[in-house]
DNA sequence: TCTTGAGTAAATGTATACTAAAATATTCAA
DNA sequence: TTGAATATTTTAGTATACATTTACTCAAGA
């Protein structure tokens, strides 16, 4: 995109999806997002239309755009895709990563043993700690998919994370399932630590199929643990739909 | 898509270009289409937006419409993402098939033996039974993807199949490389088909790991000979993109 | 002859008016 | 009061006019 208008509404509507401000369901109303953003109709008609085929708004012929809804069967799905991608792309990371790669790879491990450390020994979760974590988390995984010398792939598992975070993200979660997320996350942290670091000695030794299985276990536990959570949440936007059948029990 | 007119012009282009009508480059002006189609510029601007996503278009803004052209790097990576996807989609094949999906795989291989026989037999190519056998050939596999129950990577899969097509099917081959194309895949024959024999007797018993190896390895091979054909094929679309420096040896 | 640049043509992006379909409100009868 | 039929409103799809940008042509000068 590099339409001025076009790409003025795509980021407008899509940073608004991210951040929460249209939940999951909400109807995405053409006129009123022109009038919101100050372009016309047009832009924004592209703008949902691309953000359809990134799987944040799913769009019902003359029904208009909503905010993507993600029931079970499709988390699932989402789910194994990247399983499938991420395992494979460590695999290729082992075979092809750079000096600079395993640089930045190290770098995000090294920078995450002290404030996981102080994680545990604090009482109190730090907020400033904790997303200093993530981005060094996301640091990791980021510098595995550059490894991977394959833009299409890893253009593909970020899109999935991105669809995975605007329904399992905070928008999506009640308060309740946040705090409960924090504490398993804390639980959990140690075991996330070493298979990182199985991961990353895989990728460095240049053994792909040990970087392949460790990825998949890894990123299989992960997801395992979203889904706990977000059963446990009674997430709205998880429900799975209701059968016609089903429906008749609304009495 | 359901929109009446934007589904006129997305299936008519999409068509054509699978036809080989348009070939890869060849620039596709809205103006003209919406002539041809017999309607407005506006149906056919979507169209063209979403045959971008199936990945059959690229758009340049202010630039255009074009038929894609896939260099070197960008099918390497098309090909790695289908080892992924369709390795891991036979491993969930293996855990998810139910007896329908053994039924229609094995139909499938069933009606590729006399096939296959034939044609080593006969000294000549017969078309019909060409188009038989590669009819059987995608029947198997789709049985597989089907069996995944994952209607995502199914979909991604078949994207990734149709781009492949595009620049490496009959419209985007010279004659040359046609017929060496026929020759190269009656010499393996014999190998595909005990391939998937491996396939299917690993789904079959339920074997997710022995699944996935052997489909990666299928795939792989599938590749690797595509590949050399078309790098032999000095086929126009395949062309590795010349840098600013390399153009300047032009006289 | 080659390069440069103004001018022109062509095609895309954008706005808007029009059309059609779906959702909602209203009316009237049972 | 309820329910169905109808009218109204809303909103998406489509066509089209206008604006903007790019590419191309052709002439003038080095």
């Amino acid at each position: 995109m590099k339409n001025v208008n076009s790409d003025l509404a795509y980021n407008h509507i899509r940073r608004r999806i991210l951040n929460g401000d249209y939940l999951p369901g909400a109807s995405l109303i053409t006129e009123e997002l022109s009038k919101e953003i100050g372009v016309s109709r047009t832009p924004v008609r592209d703008a949902l239309r691309q953000l359809e085929v990134d799987g944040l708004v799913s769009i019902r012929p003359r029904l208009g755009a909503s905010v993507k809804q993600v029931n079970l069967k499709e988390f699932r799905e989402i789910c194994e895709m990247r399983v499938a991608l991420e395992s494979h792309a460590a695999g290729l990371a082992a075979i092809s990563r750079s000096q600079e790669d395993l640089a930045e790879m190290e770098y995000a491990l090294q920078a995450m043993h002290p404030l996981s450390a102080k994680l545990r020994e604090a009482d109190r979760e730090d907020d400033d700690v904790i997303s200093a974590l993530i981005r060094e988390d996301v640091r990791f995984h980021v510098a595995i998919m550059t490894a991977a010398k394959n833009d299409l792939m890893k253009k593909e598992i970020h899109r999935l994370h991105l669809i995975n975070r605007v329904v399992s993200g905070p928008a999506a979660m009640s308060q309740g399932a946040r705090t409960e997320a924090k504490a398993t996350m804390d639980a959990n942290r140690a075991s996330v630590m070493a298979e990182h670091e199985s991961i990353f000695r895989a990728i460095s030794a240049g053994d792909s199929a040990a970087a392949k299985h460790a990825m998949g276990e890894h990123i299989q536990s992960i997801i395992d643990k979203s889904v706990r959570l977000m059963s446990r949440a009674e997430s709205r936007v998880l429900a799975r739909e209701l059968s016609q059948e089903e429906m008749l029990y609304t009495i």
